[in-house]
RNA sequence: GCACCCGUAGCUCAGUUGGAUAGAGCGCUGCCCUCCGAAGGCAGAGGCCAUAGGUUCGAAUCCUAUCGGGUGCACCA
């Protein structure tokens, strides 16, 4: 049940039936919102209707505003309505709306906050989709996280979610990655193969590659020519980076639907080529010459007609070379099948989570979706700002060094995947981030992570001690079901009922701007809620929620801190952080 | 040179899609444990929302310009 929602459909259902418009002429509702209002003494709900229709009435926003607002008088569940302000109406509901809410709760659990927005849509979210070239780096666990829990949050929302990862094995740096891992082969055999030249990767996870080489082929890929054994070392390096990889993510609780391989689309009949040739039928594909860039010229540029995609026509600012000089497909044209492949499928929204220094990229993608789909699918870019790592607020430098990179693993192994998670998720993604190894681990209120998951942890204390000491409860949630939720009566108790209320609207508006980092935001205020609240038990005994003078208080008062529990696990689910029963 | 992102308390950041007196945490000051977890809570001080214009009933939010920080810029992946 979202409360915001249902009240702005009666606000609308109050306006209709009013005729406010003299002509009768339709009006346009879709700005009427319903919020929590700023202030909480202000009342429960507050409509900026009147306001927004003040200027097609042309009519003063307080007359409009007294009008609907006797409109609301007599609906059963307002208790008074206020206008306030430039023409606010500022709603106040009886008790038993809350009670429903928190009944609501109870019942569906971490159910409770679905939100049926994206019924019907599907929707391909791509993220990490790093090299398979090796592990996966610091730099890139910010992207995996935000759009592992965009996933699932646009999946909370009822979206038909596929989430999605790119395989480049295609381009040249996987030939860089053969060569590395042949090299590692000979040294596997017994070679001295000294320092690692300049251009190959020097990393020592080619180390097992190269074992595993030698253990399966012997030493016959020595004398087979380049081409052969190249055949025969990229697939099998590649494969040895996507396991390390699948392992890395899998570390941090980011999951994949699909990989999809780009080397599949390449070659003669391939993908690409027929995407190319299909495109060219639609004028979208054609042969022409680019104007040189603006500014400085590179030393190497070559005015010479080639293979384009009409991106412009979709607002990117040049269209794009599709094929290189050597004869082989760019990397733009592979996104370009990629695409096509994606909207084939049936998606109606491409979303891409990429690093900031893929800023440059999002015309051109938003581009691709737009001309191919016919300007029927939304291509939506978040991107992901750098993270800065400090160590006791010292800043940790990164060598470029051999092996000297700090890897996903690295940082998951030594913080958790906990706080690593909820930490990236902390931050609006396109702000910069600082990440302290010492902080996040820290086990008290600073730390936020640590914040929430005692929040849920707390709850079930008090759920664990409730079963213990008395005779009636035995820690289900079944016998909280018929509780008398209308004896919560206190003013935190119902604040805690109010914050969750929200959660359905943080859902769906979290969804809707693809912003998983409000789903944290809010999961903070509500464990701060509760944390206010306990303590208030501590100066007032008859507020803590088992109350020995009544069994009927204290059920309604576990039911309360059982839905806080579940709102805050749903949260939780969310992130993809895990929300534990104790603290250790 | 061009494009995109960012500029909010001393620090790190939110800000409900244009709404009411701009909010948290840290740090600072002063309080609260015979108590279901003090691993917590309460109160106080702290602001020209980078700057200057504009749009309107109303702007931190939208538009333009300027300043400052970041990222990227034919055929790389």
């Amino acid at each position: 049940m979202n409360i915001f929602s249902t009240f702005a459909e009666r606000v609308k259902t109050v306006i209709e039936s009013q005729n406010l418009a003299a002509d009768g002429a339709e009006l346009d509702l879709s700005r009427v919102t319903m919020e929590p209002p700023r202030d909480a003494a202000h009342g429960d709900l507050a409509t900026n209707a009147a306001m927004v229709l003040a200027k097609p009435l042309r009519m003063k926003p307080r007359d409009i505003a007294e009008k609907i607002a006797k409109g609301l008088r007599a609906d059963a569940d307002v208790a008074s309505v206020d206008v306030a302000g430039p023409g606010f109406i500022n709603i106040r509901l009886q008790p038993h709306v809350f009670s429903q809410v928190l009944a609501d709760v109870v019942v569906k659990g971490k159910e409770f906050g679905r939100s049926q927005r994206g019924k019907g849509v599907k929707v391909n979210v791509e993220y990490v989709s790093t090299n398979p070239t090796g592990p996966i780096h610091v730099g890139h666990t910010r992207g995996a996280v935000v759009g592992d829990a965009l996933a699932s949050l646009l999946a909370f929302a009822s979206y038909d979610v596929t989430r999605e990862y790119l395989i480049n094995d295609a381009g040249a740096q996987i030939d860089v990655l053969a060569n590395s891992a042949y090299l590692r082969y000979r040294e596997a055999l017994g070679e001295d193969i000294g320092e690692i030249p300049e251009g190959l990767y020097p990393g020592d996870y080619l180390v097992p590659v190269g074992k595993a080489l030698a253990e399966k082929y012997g030493d016959t890929l020595k004398s087979m020519d380049d081409a052969a054994r190249l055949a025969i070392i990229k697939p099998f390096s590649v494969d040895a980076m996507m396991g390390m990889i699948r392992a890395d993510l899998e570390l941090l609780n980011v999951k994949h639907d699909v990989f999809f391989s780009e080397k599949t689309m390449h070659g003669k009949g391939g993908a690409i080529e027929k995407a190319l040739t299909e495109l060219r039928a639609r004028d979208l594909v054609y042969d022409g010459t680019l104007p040189p860039p603006k500014g400085e010229l590179p030393d190497d540029w070559e005015d010479r007609e080639q293979t384009l995609f009409r991106s412009t026509i979709a607002g990117d600012d040049i269209d794009r070379p599709l094929v290189k000089s050597d004869g082989s497909y760019t990397y733009f044209a592979a996104d370009v099948a990629y695409a096509a492949d994606k909207l084939a499928r049936g998606f109606d929204q491409l979303i891409f989570v990429l690093g900031a220094d893929h800023a440059g990229y999002v015309k051109r993608l938003e581009a691709v979706g737009k001309a191919i789909s016919g300007g029927k699918a939304d291509v939506i870019c978040r991107l992901c700002q750098l993270v800065k790592l400090f160590r006791a607020g010292e800043p940790v430098k990164m060598s470029k060094r051999a092996g000297n990179f700090i890897t996903l693993r690295d940082v998951v192994e030594e913080v958790g995947r906990d706080p690593v998670r909820f930490m990236m998720l902390y931050r609006k993604n396109d702000a910069h981030l600082d990440f302290d190894f010492q902080k996040v681990t820290e086990q008290s209120k600073d730390n936020p992570v640590f914040y929430v998951q005692y929040g849920h942890a707390r709850c079930h204390s008090v759920l664990r001690q409730a079963a213990e000491e008395l005779e009636w409860f035995d820690g289900t949630a079944q016998q909280l079901q018929n509780a008398k939720l209308e004896l919560l009566e206190d003013e935190g108790e119902q604040a805690l009922i109010a914050k969750m209320a929200q959660w359905p609207r943080v859902v769906d508006s979290a969804a809707e701007a693809h912003e998983p980092h409000r789903v944290a935001f809010y999961l903070y205020e509500l464990a701060s809620a509760l944390h206010g609240h306990w303590a208030r038990g501590k100066e007032k005994p008859q507020l803590r929620f088992i109350n020995d003078k009544s069994s009927d208080l204290t059920k309604a008062r576990l039911a309360l801190v059982y839905a806080v529990s579940q709102v805050i696990a749903s949260g939780l689910d969310v992130l993809g952080v895990e929300a534990p029963r104790e603290m250790r």
